[in-house]
DNA sequence: GTAATGTTTTACCAACCGGTCAAATTATCA
DNA sequence: TGATAATTTGACCGGTTGGTAAAACATTAC
């Protein structure tokens, strides 16, 4: 029998999973710098160390290996946000989602770019996870700090653009690390960015977010 | 005489400049959506409506395309952080600094994408600008913010991340806008968001950059 | 061992890509 | 007007791209 692995009932050998987890490792660092368009299967199985039919063995189209890799990433890259702890003190819950988020953008920049690349693109291929499974953990989350801003606890403020602030600040140090690195210069791009931008975005929402004297 | 354009002293015809105009207004389009690597000529001179040998007539390969793009395009993207006045109220500065780029944001999207798309995949074509003209303009305002700070005018900070933030929460609304649309749910989707936006971020930079009462 | 199944490779294809060329067309100006 | 230069086009080229076919090779199950 010759059926790509898609096609099977059950994952039968190791060397199977073995080597899908050898492409798609490939294919995130391919997608992530070149995005969809830009990138090619051969480069993907260059870099995979093996020849383009038996990468396309395991997947039959490049699509398909996107596809795969999108569904694997995506969901690890929402864990911060459920984590996000409605019972929690908002203050060190907010710091906390700060810190987990740029822990992400240095320790798995690709997962970062792979999906700024697909957005920035207008997310042809994950539009319906957007719109889906994303929109509704957000919504989830905008309740618990609209909850906290009515009881008093940070200033009142739109939760969504909260939320896209925290994303776009922590993100920044993944998606264009190549600028960040450029405009510190060589003596400051050591790993300490990672520490100071912690430190100021930290003081930045605590502080943005305070509540004044006066009120509660 | 068959000369292209960049080999000739003067710009002579009218015809020569609107055609210009018309490739690079497509240009922008294409490589704003798909990325260097991603964009074909085929697909600019479609979207400019015309042949592609007369586009190539115009700029002889795609990257000098892409170049002449880019030069255009940055000179004027740097434009806000020019206007950052170190003479001026902080407060204010910041505030119209980020107004200035929310509306540019909202205005010149492809502008924002087209520079997103080349610095998130490492900026392969304008690291010289990162290093030269972008730094040395960045590093002249973290003076400015310095001093400010030293000055006991706003809250002791990194300038440079002070920067960067400003960068990401306001172009995050250019870049990611498919991602914030899907998110906001279509009846929060209208115009409305970029008001709302700078509502958010004033109220989070001011805030977040206030001198606690005992200082200064 | 051997037969069946799973994996890898070689050779290949049609479409597309960036770019050239020469001829045809149009604009400019004496 | 006609000559000259500028512009536009269609045909084409070599290389790359996503993907296929089939046979060679390896592994496993009996």
């Amino acid at each position: 029998m010759v059926l790509p692995r898609a096609a099977r009932t059950q994952r039968r050998t190791r060397i199977q999973e073995e080597k899908e987890e050898q492409i798609l490792e490939a294919a995130l660092d391919v997608f992530a710098t070149h995005g969809f368009r830009g990138s090619t299967i051969d480069q993907i199985a260059d870099v995979a160390g093996m020849s383009k039919p038996n990468l396309l063995y395991y997947f039959r189209t490049k699509e398909a290996m996107h596809r795969a890799l999108i569904d694997r990433v995506l969901d690890s890259w929402l864990d911060p946000l459920r984590e996000f702890d409605a019972e929690g003190n908002p203050v060190s819950e907010i710091c906390s989602y700060i810190r987990r988020k740029l822990e992400m953008a240095r320790d798995f920049p690709r997962e970062s770019r792979l999906f700024a690349n697909e957005i920035l693109q207008g997310a042809p291929h994950i539009e319906d996870e957007l719109k889906g499974p994303l929109k509704t953990l957000v919504d989830e989350k905008v309740e618990v700090i609209r909850a906290w801003a009515k009881a008093g606890k940070i200033a009142k403020c739109d939760p969504y653009h909260l939320i896209f602030a925290i994303w776009s600040t922590t993100q920044h140090y993944a998606d264009f690390d190549v600028q960040v690195r450029d405009v510190l210069g060589e003596e400051r791009s050591g790993e300490g960015r990672f520490e100071d931008a912690a430190r100021f975005l930290e003081q930045l929402f605590v502080k943005g977010l305070e509540i004044k004297d006066g009120n509660a």
